[in-house]
DNA sequence: ACTTAAACGCAACTGAATTGCATAAAAAAA
DNA sequence: TTTTTTTATGCAATTCAGTTGCGTTTAAGT
């Protein structure tokens, strides 16, 4: 797992505290993470505009994607290596736990290949699973 | 198409104009709807507190149902018949345009069938499919 | 050390969705 | 039909996630 401040310096950030500490939250966490979840566990900062502007920024240099969330909140993952500094390219499926609310990436899950159907274009799949996990469970 | 007076008699909700007209609104979608979209379209009422409610409502009767939405907003669709007036059953995958912003239901495009994985126990498949749609191409 | 571009932090704002409560209207009962 | 009960409506106010503006701070390059 690189260190924090390698990614930082590789995707052309500045490395401030904050952002460290974020970047190692999302290493250390197992599921995801919304900006309240982020504002609860760091210390680095006490503002939410300051975290969703880090998200933001990560999520744009693809160090970060969206993933569902049972109540609509704006949720992320760190990606895995496929994603370069410009796009995202993930083909795994997420897992939605109905009792704790988190959401999980499912690395081994590949994507179902969908043919074009009746004048959709389809440009991305996304499979989203829900159910319970395995600290639930 | 049954008329909207019959289902909210067999639902048991009472038969009010704006209900009425909501649900031969749904009807001559081709898409799905947000609380928003209702009230630009609707003439019976101008409350969307109104529309909300009866949204849940509908919901809660197995009539409509939730689909992904592309700025996180609730967006419904209505159910197929396999729906009873207590238990969703959906199998379809939901369509989203990147252009126009509308979530489609694709009903020939059934769900793969995903073995439960390493402790993550699996009660419901949502397959997302994003792209342009056929008006828009 | 100086400069500048990125990041921060506070306040104020937006917009979707929800809650409370009093009123209206539909359906059931008398 | 009239009365009663239950459901639905409408307005005001609230909540809460997320955003914007703007002045200040700080990391990093010169």
């Amino acid at each position: 797992m690189p260190k924090a401040e390698k990614i930082l310096e590789k995707f052309n950030l500045k490395k401030t505290n904050f952002r460290i500490e974020l970047i190692e939250l999302f290493q250390s966490s197992s599921s995801s993470l919304t900006a309240d979840e982020i504002k609860q566990k760091i210390n680095s900062t006490n503002d939410k505009v300051t975290i969703y502007r880090a998200l933001t920024a990560f999520e744009k240099k693809c160090l970060i994607h969206r993933v569902p969330d049972k109540s609509n909140l704006i949720r992320y993952a760190l990606c895995q290596k496929e994603c370069s500094q410009t796009h995202h390219k993930h083909n795994h499926a997420h897992f939605i736990c109905n009792i704790c609310s988190k959401t999980f990436c499912l690395n081994d899950i590949k994507l179902p290949q969908i043919d074009n159907t009746s004048g959709f274009k389809i440009n991305k799949t996304q499979l989203t699973l829900e159910g319970s996990c395995p600290a639930c469970n």
